[in-house]
DNA sequence: AAAAAATGAGTGAACGCTCACTTGACTTCG
DNA sequence: CGAAGTCAAGTGAGCGTTCACTCATTTTTT
């Protein structure tokens, strides 16, 4: 499960993906490499996070990855559902590594400069993915409102558990975890947003310390 | 200036907002109340809020604005620049905001606090304004890239002027002024963010102390 | 040779936008 | 004064295009 996070990513070249790039790997979200899954995937992931799921037709995602459009309603019942499989994919994947990079050291600060390392990582790994998951969030996430509850496999309940164990032991001040989850979120993904807008230039792990610097000050604040 | 930001909101209704709403005032974006225009540009920011700009057709937004389509086009030259003008009408009102939220007492920390106080209560009064916001900024500000390393006119630089002054009298400790804005903007977004996802009830406003506490602790970190 | 996968021209519905027309307030002129 | 003219604002049926999705057919795999 961790492996397949970490997998090399290729330096994504900023060409016009409406060509085939033919010998580009497929890094499939759902399906194993190299499958036409993967390649629809991969394309769709990459054109959604640039433009948005509603800027990017079928057309152009079969083109883009070398398929004709067909073959994308034999894997997925429709563009709709493609996008919301690899969002909730990414979702839990980013859920699993929360847990795992928390389940480590004892202390809270260590755990929060663990779980911020592997936001960094996974960003600068594939930051189609990241990004995607970033910025569609408000569109998937408000749909899952009555099953949202019951889910406990998103990043967010993920974090929240982290800071109310450590609560619970005495690490950190009682309160809110939830809010406190999201505030000490909001530190990593909102610098994460301007590289989005381009405000920030650079990997996200060349801020590591000092975002977990100030989610450690959140959590005690 | 100040005076148009701080209208007194009405209780908005989450009934289907297709019906013409008769009674409903219509506050406007960038018109006068009352008007046509501003009919429009209230109707397409709640439903844009709610729905996303993609999702909500202009014959939707004439019926809830009560008018016909074709009026839409006597005031702005398509739906993409009506939800364009929307977002960067609001987007300068929030830079004024922080600007003249800053400007009051000189510690940081007083001026963090006016800053968090001031985007709770434009949150409270008047949450599709602001939601509308949050949730575009993404498809709107990317675009103004070449334009905004000149702009001045954006929240995050006059949240990171703030802090430049700051650090410039020994306020606050040297650093990268823009990464600790972002951060500090993160940690009020962020919560704002699942408020829409409902995973956070009731007003920005009763949160306003810890966030200010945790924004402070971000900037001193 | 059967099954599975993939193809791509075709379809129908939906959408943004246009435009010929109406309305009503205001101005001009005999 | 009122008839005629002007203009901005608003209307809504309809146009052209785009796009998600289908399916008869071909290709590939087993």
């Amino acid at each position: 499960m961790q492996d397949q996070l970490m997998q090399q990513a290729e330096p994504m070249e900023p060409s016009e993906p409406a060509q085939p790039a033919a010998e580009e790997k497929a890094r499939g979200v759902t399906a194993p490499d190299g499958t036409t899954k993967a390649k629809i995937e991969r394309a769709a992931l990459v054109m959604f996070a640039e433009h948005g799921v509603d800027a990017v037709t079928t057309r152009e995602i079969a083109s883009a990855s070398g398929v004709s459009e067909g073959a994308l309603y034999r894997h997925y019942p429709g563009k709709e559902r493609l996008a919301e499989t690899l969002f909730f994919t990414i979702h839990k994947r980013l859920a699993a590594e929360v847990r795992f990079a928390a389940s480590e050291g004892a202390p809270v600060h260590e755990q929060a400069r663990a779980v911020v390392r592997a936001y960094c990582r996974i960003a600068d790994e594939d930051w189609p993915l990241f990004s995607y998951h970033l910025l569609t969030t408000h569109r998937f996430l408000p749909r899952a409102a009555e099953a949202q509850r019951a889910d406990t496999d998103n990043p967010v309940a993920a974090v929240a558990a982290v800071i109310e164990a450590a609560m619970g032991r005495g690490d950190l001040p009682e309160g809110d975890s939830e809010l406190k989850a999201a505030m000490a979120l909001g530190v990593v993904l909102q610098p994460a947003l301007h590289k989005v807008y381009g405000r920030i230039d650079g990997s996200l792990s060349s801020l590591e310390d000092e975002l977990s610097n100030a989610v450690i000050a959140v959590l005690r604040s």
